[in-house]
DNA sequence: TTATTAAGGATATTAAATATCCATAAGGAT
DNA sequence: ATCCTTATGGATATTTAATATCCTTAATAA
């Protein structure tokens, strides 16, 4: 089980997009530079992020994407959902109604899901949960101590001279 | 993204194994026949838990599988992991060094991993602990609520007959 | 008017999931 | 000894999802 390539794309995209300056708008094209992925597909994702109504979007000349709220309202769990949809990874297919010694049509099991997903589902919310902890505004946090002043600079200056 | 369906069965096999008399073994047969799963697959990931060491095998009439170790010492996270792999949910791809403002052969930020891998691999972990929580003994007491003794009588009568 | 851009549909390519089948070897039953 | 049952593992087929690429359309700014 593995998540697509296009959630890490989308992530660092919202990352970037969290630092262009207000007004302004950042185009696939220079996404897709910045980050050495292809232009065509790379797309995909922030039209699923546009729909989400995480990004904004803006046609022509200067146009491109931008968040469409604060880093802080914005969760990696959002992106995540974006792209890969809020279905749990674990999907219950009710095996345990093939079980011969459970009655056919049994209401009393019935009523309540199944106890192996009950607990799939749960490990699902943690993964989830911790995922919603996380902000862009944290990550913002987490890379003035990742990244020197230097490349913060550089990055800051790339992405205004794009945008 | 999406556990694949052996792994449900996997679950739902080592829960009936845990039930097995001492001594005794339910081969892939019985097991595919209750689940109404494909023996044929049913076995490809019967023979995962038992490369897994999770289950032992034994060969001939009479044979088939039975649980390794005792069912508090088996957890979700032990099987699931047989199944799917140990691999993390997120693989990162270092994009971040695609960045044309980083300098090339950087040090500093390649010292640590990818500030976004990190979170996601946080929740990665969030969700492999939850799983670690839960043991085939849990999902035993689960289910003495869960289903009534009747039926509860007859999943051991039918497990008994085919061991 | 022209160049630029996002949106979205169509299609192609590649990889993974989901099986099925068969040969082999080992263990019980007769 | 012989035969039936079983797990193991390899080979292969089928289906589905992931990973793209291309093209048309409509909107926007210069």
């Amino acid at each position: 089980m593995q998540l697509r390539n296009q959630v890490e794309w989308a992530l660092h995209c919202c990352g970037i997009l969290a630092g262009v300056p207000d007004g302004r708008y950042l185009p696939t094209k220079a996404l897709a530079e910045f980050h050495g992925v292809p232009k065509e597909y790379l797309s995909k994702a922030l039209q699923a992020l546009s729909q989400a109504g995480l990004v904004e979007s803006t046609l022509g000349p200067s146009g491109g994407y931008r968040l469409a709220r604060a880093p802080e309202a914005i969760s990696f769990l959002d992106i995540v959902e974006a792209v890969e949809g809020k279905a749990s990874t674990f999907v219950c297919t009710n095996i345990r109604f093939n079980n011969p010694c459970v009655p056919k049509g049994d209401c009393t099991s019935a009523a309540r899901p199944c106890a192996i997903a009950r607990v799939m589902w749960e490990a699902d919310k943690a993964w989830r949960d911790r995922l919603k902890a996380t902000t862009l505004a944290s990550l913002g946090q987490t890379l003035m101590t990742d990244l020197d002043a230097d490349t913060r600079t550089r990055i800051a200056g790339w992405v205004a001279d794009h945008s």
